[in-house]
DNA sequence: CTTATGGGTCAGCATCGTTGACACAAATGC
DNA sequence: GCATTTGTGTCAACGATGCTGACCCATAAG
């Protein structure tokens, strides 16, 4: 199964109106880039990223909780020992956005700040016992859903799909993303 | 590198694999099962779709509006004619704030409200030229970023990526799917 | 000692989601 | 033909989560 389909016909590039109706399937060359399919990607991760998301959303809410408790509680379980400034280049939010947030997972015990060894400025973040718990129940829903997707679209189709995912993504994102794959248990984040 | 226990502990929680006990795929091995598998796809899944939508994003705010706006005109866009309450379940939102964001959009003259044929209770929805210009203009920049993607993953990517992404989705939402990938049912432009 | 940086916080505002209640015209049922 | 249901609109109030601007503190760095 070769991947790769570098050569870039820039006829196709522009989007010079390709018949629609009776497109063969069979040649597949570079229809996936036809405008269709690159409405139906819109599609697919509006509703993708919607169900993906609402199944832990019907936790949260009988914890009084949002979306961005969810993502604190997910990325700092990720990355224990993670500073409130990589948290904040993660997330993309404000300072502010991310106190209102954070402040409270803090006061009910979820998450607990201990000042950095090497730079006692820092806040490093990491999950309670009562926090990972919570991100692990968050999890389990989310964790079905990825599952039975993955399961039925089997391995090939799953490379397929982290592949685009990460395509989707800026540079910015894929250096973070690299930040949370990292195996290190303390990475040292120079400054 | 001060240590961190919590990262330690962690970790190992998260190291054990578990194959869950559904058939296994012909012949292949479950490791994109893993744990550490699923938390990757969280990720994926945020830094992808929030890059995905920022594009777009950053015009929308010197048009003073909101992905909210950009919504309604992708979906009108897509099915020339919908109704409102078609509309609302694809959304999945309430009247009111689909409300608070078509009142503008028919208001400013980017969609417009025609009565239904069969039943004049509905209010068919279709993009104006001024509207349809807009959404192009929203389209081309998610444009080049899932052409970009897809282009550098190759087709048997993108063909994955469809899979896990509508695996991703509830049942609902693969029957509205359905319906936005329909042949055209009139009602408007198309390019 | 001075400045830069990591982090916190107050005040105010915008967007976009929610519920509840009510209105009205057109379709539909009996 | 009248009662009910349905499709849509709308008012009022609230909640979650973004934003900017301004300012503070403690510590690191030069």
């Amino acid at each position: 199964m070769g991947m790769n389909a570098e050569a870039d016909t820039a006829a196709l590039r522009r989007g010079a109106a390709e018949p629609q109706g009776a497109a063969p399937v069979a040649g597949r060359n570079l229809l996936f880039l036809r405008e269709e399919e690159l409405r139906l990607a819109q599609d697919l991760l509006f509703f993708g990223y919607r169900d993906f998301t609402a199944v832990a959303d019907q936790l949260l809410v009988e914890l009084n909780m949002g979306r961005a408790h969810h993502r604190v509680l997910h990325f700092v379980g990720r990355r224990p020992g993670i500073t409130v400034g990589d948290l904040l280049a993660i997330l993309s939010i404000t300072k502010q956005s991310l106190g209102r947030v954070l402040q409270p997972l803090v006061e009910d015990g979820y998450v607990v700040q201990t000042p950095g060894a090497s730079d006692r400025r820092q806040r490093l973040l990491a999950l309670t016992d009562k926090g990972a718990a919570l991100e692990r129940r968050l999890f389990e829903r989310q964790r079905e859903t990825i599952m039975r997707a993955y399961r039925e679209a089997g391995p090939t189709a799953v490379e397929g799909f982290r592949r685009v995912m990460r395509g989707l993504m800026g540079n910015e994102a894929r250096d973070l993303l690299k930040l949370l794959e990292d195996e290190p248990q303390d990475g040292g984040r120079r400054r």
